[in-house]
DNA sequence: AGCGTTCGGTTGCATCGGTAACGATCAGGT
DNA sequence: ACCTGATCGTTACCGATGCAACCGAACGCT
């Protein structure tokens, strides 16, 4: 006997392959020519949108767990790319910000960004895009009165 | 110097991050109450539709590496949820199929499944589930033809 | 001040996952 | 039949990741 659930159709297994599918590409990018993570790159990318943060503040904002941000800080110190400086008043917070080095691999890498966006758009049509950032606001907005 | 690209705009970020808060309520279902790995999950899945696969048409169908595929087969082999039988002709191949165990876990999960996109609809609204099944369609249409 | 709790961040441990290599089998050409 | 290359599936190795425990610091309450 069989069911007649479809994997294919389910919102959660459609959205994890297109996001997988999506993130693949440009994975590659900060992958082979920069050797980095995922992590590496959201937390560049959110000190580069920010100025300066902090690790629970990326934590927060990039929804990645404390350990991930906590890894991605230290390798990205050990590559010069981001120093910490201390909090006054409270010796626990650590403040982040990019290095001059650090922002010149900033740039390159939102510049391929932008390119891959710009191409994405292209190939998956405007309307498609469109599209798909409204349902991604529904999910976020729900996301944010639960 | 602060720049002005945005993350939070970022398709793959956005995506992803969807992704990864949709997938989490339905995933604690399946760990939590059964103990699965979202790999497992997913082949039971497929099983379920698909009545027989092998192993190759299970990481073809689902983007799962085969290795991953290996392992949750092996896992649900072991707790006797679905069993392996040999291709005439090639024995390379193995035919895998759910146990009469399998089917039932199967049943439950479906049924949760079903109830947990139900949910979802509810409270995104059928205009948002519309708008992101669209830009999904065109991602993976962009995904077969290239 | 003293005590318990909370918070920022790190680390040990166990698990997950991908790469590459492998054994066995099959297909094609000679 | 033989050899080469491709294919199915598994495994060893190593990097990535989550959980829980932890340290030091700050906060709240008395």
């Amino acid at each position: 006997m069989m069911s007649e659930f479809d994997l294919e159709a389910f919102l959660p297994y459609r959205l994890a392959r297109a996001s997988d599918a999506i993130s693949a590409g440009f994975a590659t990018i900060y992958r082979e020519r920069y050797n980095m993570t995922r992590p590496e790159w959201r937390t560049l990318a959110l000190l580069g949108a920010f100025g300066h943060l902090t690790a629970t503040e990326i934590s927060r904002r990039s929804a990645m767990h404390k350990t991930k941000v906590s890894r991605a800080v230290q390798s990205l110190e050990e590559r010069g790319w981001l120093t910490r400086s201390a909090d006054d008043g409270d010796r626990r917070v650590e403040h982040l910000e990019l290095t001059a080095g650090g922002w010149a691999i900033h740039a390159e890498l939102t510049e391929n960004a932008r390119a891959y966006e710009g191409d994405l758009r292209q190939r998956l049509g405007a309307d498609a895009i469109a599209a798909l950032l409204s349902g991604l606001d529904a999910i976020e907005a729900d996301r944010a009165h639960d």
